[in-house]
DNA sequence: CGTTTTATTGAATGACGTCAATCACTGTGG
DNA sequence: CCACAGTGATTGACGTCATTCAATAAAACG
């Protein structure tokens, strides 16, 4: 077997970050001590941290889907964002005093706890790697923002197959799919509370996505038929997920074994 | 006359910051020179930044409305955040190297435009005005989340009753209120744009709001005939706007003349 | 003062929601 | 092993909220 590589295959935190600028070996241990600190389980639908709360931890998905959510007074639920493996929930959460929202666990779920004290060590000792982390907080409130045009201006059919598209797309920078195939454990009435639609309506509009066959969902894995007529159905533009490795001008310049990176 | 204050009464861009936390007369004085760098003007409708463009500056609304937006293929436009005097556009926006979307101006503009020189040189020397230069920033993405919320879960009424309270309460904390009145320039076309609706249907929906004697607006100022009712009405929470001073156990203490802060 | 933008109104259509019933699947405990 | 409850998906019928298309009026603009 090949060397082990300390970064990409197994780990979809560095795959990600790495998607951004490349990592020196340091920075890659220390993302990994982040990576790895305190983890934390918590059962599908459980609270991770609940409105009104004052966080002291940045978390970070080891394993499993989480979301951000809130209530209207009356009951009526909306997501706000979906974590998936290797995404950071707040950056910046020592600044706030109370959370506005909720973080639930979609799926089982495991979550690294890294305390204010570490993350300012880590980071001070690795500028790129910082640099790194707010690219991905960057991309996530771009992430938002896609989610308001989705909301605002797209049809449930585009909706649906849009978020389709972009958790594919997510994974696969995380090193999560394989082929064109990823996991998918949203139910349908998750994908309502995301989209703003209805169960009954979401259910309606998913079978017309089977029916044009973009794509099949079978026991949680999602297989997409045809990646391209996917993205012209939602109107998918990949841009705001800034995949092009923006922050190359910040490579490390490491001679080592490290394999090609896409792009 | 009274001694000149340096901090509130004329600047929303110190205003606002306060709400976060006392900043001290250095502080100030360092916020107020971000707030002169460079302006810039714009007419209504130009673009400040445009799509794909590789910003290079730190801009800060002097005087006049902006707007983030962006298009659909097809040209369908949702507006996805609002710019008030004294907001800052992306304080994090020399990490990310192109721009997903516009920023427009709604009425006549000015902008400062920090370079990151000049902001890496401030903030190193004013950690406090950093801190609550975050926190603003942080506010910014959960007024983003509640537009999510608004295009996701509320009601026409809901949403551009809702439009209508932030709108004021962001005013409000930026000191450029007056009793319940305050400027409001946006078209109903522009609130269209916002809240994901047409605007034959704003047009209806906005009587519906002035029929119940709830706000009137004339001559581009709005004037809030019950603020309790229209916030009940929208299902308002002020929760995300984070004003409650969450910052004060970073407090400058000075002795000095300062008015008392609301809260 | 003409030209463009903005606001308003009516009528017809369509997208999506609500209500209610059914069915499949899972796990639980007796 | 079966009864049972709980969750998730599906379907039909119907109602409603919001869009579209037009036409017009009223402001704002250069």
């Amino acid at each position: 077997m090949r060397a082990a590589a300390p970064s990409s295959p197994l780990n979809p935190f560095l795959r990600k970050l790495e998607n951004y600028t490349r990592l020196s070996a340091e920075d890659r241990s220390a993302a990994v001590r982040l990576w790895s600190e305190r983890p934390q389980r918590f059962r599908a639908k459980d609270d991770v941290v609940r409105e009104g709360e004052d966080p002291r931890v940045v978390r970070l998905v080891i394993e499993g889907w989480a979301c951000r959510y809130k209530y209207l007074e009356d009951g009526r639920r909306q997501v706000l964002g979906l974590f998936l493996p290797g995404d950071i929930c707040d950056l910046n959460v020592f600044v706030l005093r109370e959370m506005d929202h909720f973080i639930g666990a979609v799926t089982p779920l495991t979550m690294a706890q890294i305390s204010r004290e570490l993350f300012e060590e880590v980071t001070l000792a690795h500028p790129r790697l910082l640099q790194a982390l707010w690219w991905d907080s960057l991309v996530g409130t771009a992430i938002q923002r896609e989610w308001l045009m989705n909301l605002g201006s797209r049809t449930a059919f585009e909706r649906i197959t849009h978020l389709l598209c972009e958790v594919f797309l997510r994974l696969s920078a995380a090193g999560r799919t394989r082929g064109l195939s990823c996991e998918f454990p949203l139910t349908q009435t998750m994908i309502a509370d995301i989209t703003g639609l209805s169960t009954v309506h979401v259910s309606r509009t998913f079978q017309a996505v089977r029916d044009e066959g973009l794509v099949e969902i079978r026991e949680r894995v999602m297989t997409i038929r045809d990646l391209d007529a996917l993205q012209v159905a939602s109107l998918f533009s990949a841009n705001y997920l800034h995949l092009g490795r923006e922050g190359r001008h910040l490579d490390a310049n490491c001679s080592s074994e490290d394999g090609p990176l896409p792009g």
